[in-house]
DNA sequence: TGTAAAGTGTTGCAAATGCAACACTTTGTT
DNA sequence: AACAAAGTGTTGCATTTGCAACACTTTACA
């Protein structure tokens, strides 16, 4: 369920979470879960629940960096919590468990077979969510909204390699505009031209490619 | 000098180059890189020289997505590499040395007592990594040119935390458009703006921030 | 040292986009 | 079932931006 103990008993799970001091608490709704929490190097588990980071700039505006489901990991080797601005609220009832970055590497954990295991996984998580953000940052620089729609569905379509040009929009589309940084409203003029241009069609949740 | 490989002396170093098949080839200029290379899960490393990271898209607009220095390290660990579309020009010079990502966790190399700070330096890349990679999506939702300007000074500023309002650029303003995703033009002129509505003082390569 | 290449600053113009406002639909909660 | 909250589609308008073109400066290198 916890991506980072993916393949780890749950025998080895209970002794190597008391080898990294893991400790778990619980958050209403709506509660900053860092409020209470050392910024320092840290990683922490969504045992259940989600949260959603938030960073405040220096003019006061803000912006969702991230959004976290159950099983997910944040902490400051994945963003940078450490940064005054930003907040990591959660969007329902939610367990967290915390655990110190030093623990990854203390001495008792190394002598221990699941260490390997462990290891691998954490490079995993961070190896995916950096191709998470270079995909979004490719979508990103498209200079036009209609270049990042349609390579946004191009990904959508690749990713989901069945060979179909049809995909499933599984976002909405103001969490889409949100992921692009486009205006709402200017990226449903945009996705309306696309159909009239013969780019796409759409049916309900489903759009097809033509291009 | 190579930093996966930091705090590492040279006579383990070669104990742990052996162990984990590292091998090292040598590249002219305006070489890709990866046209020899099996794709699947490496890690590169830059022993001098230069390269660049070059994406196709399925349209054909290219973009650069990286431009790494001697020392540095990419790979399908940290960028999609695998992907078609993508290749890494050589610059000048340079050799590289490829590991494949299976060898960082093979038996042997787990009984070294180095091995412990070869993945530390390891983690610390793709964390570093991460962080560069939020902070220009961070810049890159700004919907403004100018907002994106703003907020990459101040960045910078925060970044040479000396405390001072001075910055010093040390990307061209070519580079810095690209980086921002903005037409360089539009960029120089709303940095005239900037400058005219007192936001910023530019004295040859140094910005005074007023904000 | 001379020449090519890369970078900079500027501007007019057309196109793309954000913003605001609105009506309407869907979803979620009590 | 009833209501509130969130999401959607649409449009006019002002603003921002990209693009193209140009002259000029700086840098690289043979």
């Amino acid at each position: 369920m916890i991506k980072l103990f993916e393949n780890i008993s749950e025998k080895e799970l209970l002794k190597l979470k008391k080898i990294l001091k893991a400790s778990t608490q619980k958050f209403k709704r709506n509660v900053n879960v860092l409020s209470n929490v050392n910024r320092e190097d840290f990683i922490a588990l969504i045992d259940s629940g989600s949260i959603e980071c938030i960073y405040t700039d220096y003019a006061g505006s803000k912006t969702v960096i991230e959004e976290l489901e159950t099983g997910e990991v944040f902490g400051s080797l994945t963003s940078s919590i450490q940064e005054e601005g930003i907040s990591c609220i959660t969007k329902e009832d939610t367990e967290i468990t915390f655990i110190e970055y030093n623990q990854i590497t203390n001495d008792e954990i190394f002598k221990n077979d699941f260490y390997i295991i462990f290891i691998k996984n954490l490079i995993k998580i961070l190896t995916e969510q950096l191709n998470t953000r270079n995909i979004r940052i490719e979508l990103l620089t498209k200079k036009t909204t209609r270049d990042k729609l349609l390579s946004y569905f191009k990904y959508i379509e690749k990713k989901t390699k069945d060979g179909s040009k049809t995909i499933k929009m599984n976002t909405s589309y103001t969490e889409l505009a949100n992921y692009l940084s486009v205006d709402r409203s200017a990226m449903a003029r945009e996705i309306k031209y696309l159909k009239e241009d013969g780019f796409i069609e759409i049916i309900g949740k489903k759009i097809i490619l033509h291009y």
